[in-house]
DNA sequence: TCTTATAGTTGACAACGGAAACTAAATATG
DNA sequence: CATATTTAGTTTCCGTTGTCAACTATAAGA
């Protein structure tokens, strides 16, 4: 194994930690816990996603996700809209709160990573994110870690 | 603002993710959840660390981090060694057993990684390795995201 | 029609971390 | 030296969170 992929490890773990619930709790976004905000964005990306789905998506059970989305719908940030072909199902959108609440973590954080990168130039940064989304697009597609 | 920060914050909080507590859950780490495993792999990173540092690093209370120490010291993974110094002071060590399951995790992530990123080539992760360290460093020095 | 599968909710429960009160040791001040 | 203050860490109480299992309800299959 090459050995720079134990290092790309140990650093994306490290990163994570900062964008994980212990950077994220002690933040600007007010009323939301970092998973609330992980399924509010979720269903900000996805048109009508069901919540299963959403479930699946953030690796949480179903009686979880259901409990988020009672949060989320508590706090004005997302509304349930039960399908008309499929009466079991559940459909989840944005309200308008929702989706202002989403831009204004979005912009939060990425103030802080202008102070951080501001000084890079457009090609640093431009490699950066190019790596950042090969990371991204391999482990999404290849899923959660499972047990063994 | 260069167009590229939000996205790499997107990129970030999605990575995120995966390396968070939803990834990790899942897994191999048997006894260890996620800020055990972190606190457990500062203690292995730095000698004779003490408690208070500990949860500074970690981002936790003192109340927080004095108790995820307890559950790292029931399982065996680290003990508790009063300085002899300042009699205030408790530095934490890891034990053999904590040593071993800092290797075991850290391989089991990697070879995770490398079924996703084995096909690249050494250029390749040689530069995502360089990114994530700059990214890393530059956040490390900037600290947490603080409330407004 | 009757059975089975699927979507989602609810209640009981245990894990977790924060706030505040507490103990004990070190340091500062007079 | 004596007392007050600060610092390190622990403990108790408590609210939040997510899982499991049981449940309802709708859809699909035999």
């Amino acid at each position: 194994m090459d050995k720079n992929i134990p290092e790309i490890y140990a650093l994306l773990q490290d990163l994570s930690w900062y964008f994980g619930n212990q950077g994220f709790n002690s933040i600007c976004c007010e009323e939301l816990t970092l998973v609330e905000y992980m399924a509010l964005k979720k269903v900000y990306d996805t048109q009508n996603i069901t919540i299963h789905e959403l479930g699946e998506s953030l690796n949480v059970t179903k009686s979880g996700i259901s409990k988020i989305i009672d949060r989320l719908e508590n706090k004005s940030q997302v509304s349930r809209e039960y399908s008309s072909t499929d009466g079991r199902v559940c459909c989840v959108v944005p309200t308008e709160k929702g989706k202002a609440e989403i831009h204004k973590i979005s912009k939060r954080f990425s103030d802080y990573l202008y102070e951080i990168l501001g000084d890079l130039g457009e090609e640093s940064l431009q490699n950066i994110k190019d790596s950042l989304a090969l990371l991204f697009m391999a482990i999404q597609e290849k899923g959660y870690i499972k047990p063994d």
